[in-house]
DNA sequence: CTGTTTGTTCGGTATTGACTGAACAAACAG
DNA sequence: CTGTTTGTTCAGTCAATACCGAACAAACAG
């Protein structure tokens, strides 16, 4: 990008302020919007700070948030001193799957809820069994729905 | 509840802790949690106040985002002026769908920066492609699951 | 060893937003 | 009409945190 295209710019800024909406920092969002449609698709620490207008700092702590969530890898090449950030190859199964760890949370939330009524209480239980039994129905299946996207992707 | 349950005072705090992860305000969490274990499963606008220590609008507020999202609901009674609040018949299905549609919104993320790059652009429009496709196909299986899950509900 | 390049850490600031209390509105009872 | 009960709204406060700039550390080049 040798000129910045305005367009791209706006974009970056609403993937920062839509994934502002998970709890991600806004300029977390706004490297991985921009990650997604740079040219290269590596960039470092400077093109970044270049890019988004936020400060070194800002940068470096996000990268090592989102490297640590899976959504963006380091990349070196000989004789280059820099680090290079992108979008991690896996990095949407990831994130999906880092959602699905939550559904075994909720389940265990339910449980341990369960386990803090008396066993005689049929009624009062029935509101926490029903999230029980949603988040196991839907921790066994999700894995099985991931499994099914590789599959079909390890054809192509 | 005559006295109040230390236990599960401590476990309405946490259930607040953990759905504040989610953007949820705290408060709305407690909420939430104390609907699920509280004794009868419909309070009122004062017991919650009373059970959760926080303010009556606070309350306001809160009951009217539970509703608005789907979680919770009103309750009212014939010769009773007050308000009952209780958890949503379908509370945690509907939490369910509403994340998926996060999907949607995410496919359509990615839709709006490829049309963004040019057709040309093979290399540079695979990073948009690939989340692309992951969503798309979330969001064509994800309603199947929750059919078959609401389904095998029916029966029993 | 002296410079520079590259990246991290940390203290301070500014913004956001959750929460409260008080004022207000609406519905009802006597 | 006057009181009370019930719930909402709004201005103000407080705490959390995203962000920045500057100081610092580490690695390398000459």
């Amino acid at each position: 990008m040798t000129v910045p295209d305005e367009q791209l710019l706006h974009y970056v800024e609403d993937f920062g302020l839509y994934f502002e909406q998970f709890g991600l920092a806004r300029t977390a969002g706004r490297m991985l919007g921009w990650l997604l449609v740079c040219d290269p698709p590596h960039q470092t620490m400077d093109e970044l700070v270049e890019a988004l207008q936020v400060s070194k700092s800002s940068i470096s702590t996000m990268s090592r948030l989102l490297i640590h969530i899976g959504l963006v890898s380091k990349v070196s090449f000989p004789g280059e001193r820099k680090d290079y950030y992108r979008v991690g190859e896996y990095a949407w199964i990831q994130g999906w799957e880092t959602k699905n760890n939550q559904t075994n949370q909720m389940k265990q939330m339910a449980a341990r809820g369960l386990a803090l009524l008396p066993e005689e209480a049929t009624e009062r239980r029935e509101r926490l069994q029903e999230m029980y039994d949603l988040y196991a129905f839907l921790e066994a299946e999700l894995p099985k729905l991931t499994q099914r996207w590789l599959e079909s992707r390890q054809k192509s």
